[in-house]
Parts: C-alpha cells; structure tokens; sequence
DNA sequence: GCATTTGTTCAAATTTTATTGAACAAACCA
DNA sequence: TGGTTTGTTCAATAAAATTTGAACAAATGC
C-alpha cells in the first residue's frame, strides 16, 4: 500500500492561532474546556478532514484529552466522522458540523433541557415544602416565591424553541 | 438606642437550603461561582432585606466573599440596596431583584455582550487575515468559514433583545 | 497465535478558579 | 483625636476542573 507522510506534522499557522484563539473562547462562555474549542476550532479551518493523531500532533494535546473532547463534540452533534473515507484506511476521520441550527440544537439538547428539567423538578418540591409551612405569613411569602421560579423555569423552557428557530436562518 | 439582636445567628432551614441548591446549581449553568448563588439564594428566600454580616453569618462564608459576591450581583442588577431603613442604621441592606426581565437584561449586559462584541472584532480581523490569504484555494475556503462565523455571530446578536422581549412577559 | 495500530479509560498531576482572612480604608461618633 | 463599625482589596490557600499519560481494550493483518 502507498506510504502516506506521517512525519512531523504541520504548525499551526497565524490565521489557525487566531481561529483556535475565537473557539476557545467561545467554548469557554458555553462552559466547556479550553481543549474543545481547540479541537472544535482546528477541524472548522480544516480542509480536509482530521484523524484524532493529527489533532494530537498539531495541537499538542495528549490522546486523553483529544478522545474525550471528540466525545464530547460527538455528543453534541458538532462533529461527525466521516464515512467510507475510500482505501482500507482503518482510523477515522472527523469534520465539524458548521450549522449553527444544528450547533445550538446540540448544546440545547446536551447542556441546557437536562438542566431545566431538573430544575423544574426540584422547584416543584419547593412548592410542596412551601405548602408545609405552618406560619401562615412566611406560608404565603415562600408560596409567592417559589411560583415566581416556577415562572421563570418555563419561561426558560419556552424561550428555547425560538431561539432554534431564529438560529435556523 | 434599642438594642438589636447580634446573637447567633438562625441556622439555615430545610426549605432554604433546597432554595439554595437550586440557586447554585443555577448560577454555575451561568457560569457563575457558587457563593454568588447561595447569596442571592438566601436573599431570594428571604422576607426582609439582609446586611452582609446576616450573609457571612447565615451562610458561614468569608467577609470577602459576600463582599465580592455583593457586587457582581449588583452589577448584574440582580440585588440591590433597600434605602431610608428609617432609623439611623449605617449597615446597608440588600434585597434581591426578582423579575426575571431584569435579571436577563443585566446578565446580557454583563456577560454575554462583551463576548458578542469581543468576538465580532476577532472575527473581522479574521477576515482580513483571510484576504490576505496568497493560495486562491486556501482564500475561497478561509472566506467561506470566517463569512461563516460572521453569520453566527450577527445571529447571536440579534437573537438577544428577542430572548429579552420574550421573558419580559 | 502474535505484533501493530487505533482509540478509550481513569488515577494522578497540573492548571485554573473560588474562597479565605488579614490588612486596609471609609464613615461615623464621642 | 481615638475608638468602633462596616465594608473592600488582594495575596495566600483551598477546592474544583482540566489535562496528561500509562494501562488497557478492540480491531486488523500476518
């Protein structure tokens, strides 16, 4: 079979840097871990697919950190493996899912229904709790408050549909 | 003057300590410490506004801490200073601010804004480090990724006033 | 079977973030 | 002025999150 170059790999260019530098950030105000975004950022300015090895190599990052991360992003729907990929190659490949109707329905589904829901849950025992008190006063004021998160928990959850909406052009 | 009751402090009860749970777990999804949520947990649940000894002493945390915590919730106008007070008290008091229009409002100021604004700059000049791109190929495609994120992010933009509007009632 | 390649897992090490606590400042009063 | 109370700042510490790296598993080909 041809011999393909697995000599020293390429460094990250200017325009790489500054991508990786964007991603990482934005990784960040989403909650999750600098090695992400790097991952996430290299396969956006990518031409061509990437193996998890030429994540490691040109990232600089351990095997550890660029399996989980690819995990992560699979989980999320930002990257998918590419297929067939031709020849009797035996690693895969990766390429970055780049719609954002599909990056925000990802992350919505991963990191924000999960929290919702057991905030709903937990709100509604709240209201139960509220109802135990005997105090008649405090008995109304904790009423009064925990209807108030039980607002703001399905505002939350309603708010979220339409903000997939208007990201999906 | 009448002498106030400095005693010990009342312990947290059960209903309150479920209220701060779910504060904390809120504030971290925002990415936010904890501290910040049992504060304005605490305060949340509170039928009268609280000093920041009441806070340092109910929740057993530092003097730093409130203090700290105080003032990131003040600037993301999410508690605020009840005045008057009457009496000649020199402590001031904090209350929570509790329509969730506001508290939306001043986290998108706070926090989500500068990011918006940050990344619009970094993305610009990744435009420009597109142009400057020499292999025709290379060019066609880094302009198609950062059009790309430039997408993305006028979307985000645009998609904040909306989550406003829609939980402002 | 054995050797090789590819990828995962997870405890340990590292890095980052949050919290503490002591020194300091500011306001007030006697 | 000096003493007291209230609150802030920030270096040191503690706690939490991330990353590493080595052991392991799974798949392949000889």
């Amino acid at each position: 079979m041809q011999e393909l170059d697995h000599g020293t790999p390429q460094e990250i260019d200017s325009i790489e840097r500054e991508v990786l530098a964007v991603f990482v950030d934005g990784v960040r105000v989403l909650g999750l871990p600098p090695s992400i975004g790097e991952i996430y950022g290299l396969l956006f300015i990518s031409q061509t697919p990437l193996s998890l090895d030429d994540l490691v190599q040109r990232l600089k990052i351990s095997k550890g950190s660029a399996s989980q991360g690819l995990r992560t992003l699979k989980s999320l729907g930002a990257v998918r493996e590419t297929d067939g990929n031709g020849n009797g190659e035996r690693r895969t490949y990766y390429e970055p899912a780049v719609e954002l109707k599909r990056l925000v329905g990802g992350f919505i589904r991963e990191q924000i229904r999960p929290h919702i829901d057991s905030g709903r849950h937990k709100i509604k025992r709240l209201g139960d709790l509220a109802s135990a008190e005997t105090d008649p006063d405090r008995r109304k004021f904790l009423l009064e408050r925990t209807d108030r998160l039980d607002h703001w928990i399905r505002n939350g959850g309603r708010v979220l549909p339409i903000i997939q909406r208007i990201l999906g052009q």
